[in-house]
DNA sequence: TTCATTATTTGCCAAATGGCAAATATTTTT
DNA sequence: AAAAATATTTGCCATTTGGCAAATAATGAA
C-alpha cells in the first residue's frame, strides 16, 4: 500500500512542466508503485524489454553495457529526481541493449506500462508533460555527453565531482572510470595527484 | 515560390512517424520555404536565438561552440533527411550556445515558429510526429556520443567514415579532429596510418 | 599560370594514458 | 578477530596523443 507515502517529489516534478489538479493528482499516486532496491539491484537488464518506468527518489542509477571488447560501460549516472528508464526499448518494445542498476540504495516509485497507457488517457496534459521530461532529460545526457571528448581526463573527474558531489567515493572506481572513458588505475593517479 | 518543388523527402520522413492525409500534405509544402546555403554558411549561430527550424534534403550540418580554451569544437554532423535546430534554444525561446553551419552546400526546407505553430494548431497528429522526430533525434545523438569515449581515436575515426562515407574528404580536416576529440595532427597520423 | 593563402603533413619531443602484475587497503564472511 | 574476497593503489614500461614549428600540398585569387 502507498497510503503513506507523499510522493512529493514526484508530484513537485510532474509540476515543473505542466498543471495538473488534485484529482489528476490523485490519480498519479495510485498509479505509482513503491519500490526499493539495494546497492547492485538490475532496475532492468540488457536483452529484455523494459515494462517499467521508475521515479528516483533517493538514490542513484547507472545504465551500463559491455563494448566490443567485453568490457564493462557504464554510460551515464542517474540522480534522484529523474526518471529512468531505456526510453528507446520502452517505446519500440524491443529488448534493450543495457543494464539499469542501483549504484546506492534506492527508494523508487515505478509505473508500468499500463499504468502510463490509463494516465494518458485519463490525463489531457499527460503526454505534453512526459514529453517534455523525455526531451529535457535527453538534451541533457547530450550536453553531458559532448564536452567530455574535448576535455583531458582530470577535467572529466572534476567535472563529475561537481555534478555528483557525495557520489565518487560510494561507487566502485571501475563504474567510475568506465563513465569518464579511462582505466581504473588512471583514475586512481589522477585522484591521487589532486 | 516552392511550386515546382516536390519536397518528398520531407513528406517521406514526416510519414515514417505518422499519417498525414493529401490535405495535410499540401498544407505542409505551403509552410515550407526552400533554403540553400553555401558551403560555410551559418544556419544559425551562438547568441542568437533560433527561429527556424531546416529540414536537410541535400547537404551536411555541422554543430560547433568554443569551448572555455576557446578551441572550436564540431559537436555532431547532422546529415540530409534529418531536421536541424538547437532544440532547447529554440523551444525555449532562448540565445543558442552554438552554430549550425553548411560543411557543404545544402538545399533545406525551412519552417519558421509561425508556421510550426499554424502546423501544430491545424494538423492533429502533428506535435505526436514532431515529438516522436526530436526524442528519435536526440535518442541518437546520445548513441553515437556514449561509445566514443570507450573507443580509441582510430576506432572512432573508423566508425565514423562508416556513418559518413564520402565526407571525410569533403571537410577540413580540423572539423573533423574536434569532433572525434584529438587534434588535427593525431589525426593526419590515423589516417595515414590507415 | 603564378602568387598568395589556407590546409595538411611531418619531425621532434613532451605529456597523458594504458597494460599488467604485485602490493596495499578495504570490506565481507566466517 | 581472522581469513577470505574485493577494491584500490602503485611501479614499471609501452603506447597514444599533444604541442609546436617547419615543410609540403592544395586551393583560390590575381
Amino acid at each position: 500500500m502507498t497510503t503513506f507515502v507523499t510522493m512529493d517529489k514526484l508530484i513537485n516534478y510532474l509540476l515543473e512542466f505542466g498543471q495538473l489538479n488534485q484529482q489528476q493528482i490523485d490519480l498519479i499516486k495510485r498509479k505509482a508503485q513503491v519500490l526499493e532496491l539495494k546497492k547492485g539491484d538490475y532496475f532492468s537488464e540488457a536483452g529484455k524489454t523494459p515494462k517499467q518506468v521508475a521515479f528516483i527518489e533517493e538514490g542513484i542509477f547507472r545504465v551500463c553495457y559491455y563494448n566490443s571488447k567485453g568490457d564493462e560501460i557504464t554510460k551515464y549516472f542517474i540522480d534522484e529526481n529523474n526518471f529512468a528508464v531505456d526510453i528507446n526499448s520502452f517505446n519500440q518494445k524491443i529488448p534493450s541493449s543495457e543494464y539499469v542498476q542501483a549504484v546506492t540504495d534506492c527508494s523508487l516509485l515505478v509505473f508500468s506500462t499500463e499504468s502510463l497507457n490509463d494516465l494518458s488517457a485519463t490525463i489531457i496534459q499527460w503526454d505534453g508533460i512526459i514529453n517534455k521530461i523525455t526531451e529535457k532529460a535527453l538534451v541533457e545526457k547530450v550536453n553531458k555527453l559532448s564536452p567530455m571528448l574535448a576535455e583531458d581526463a582530470t577535467t572529466r573527474y572534476l567535472n563529475f565531482l561537481e555534478k555528483f558531489p557525495n557520489l565518487a567515493n560510494r561507487i566502485p572506481l571501475s563504474y567510475l572510470a568506465s563513465y569518464l572513458g579511462i582505466t581504473q588505475s588512471s583514475l586512481s593517479r589522477i585522484r591521487k595527484s589532486i
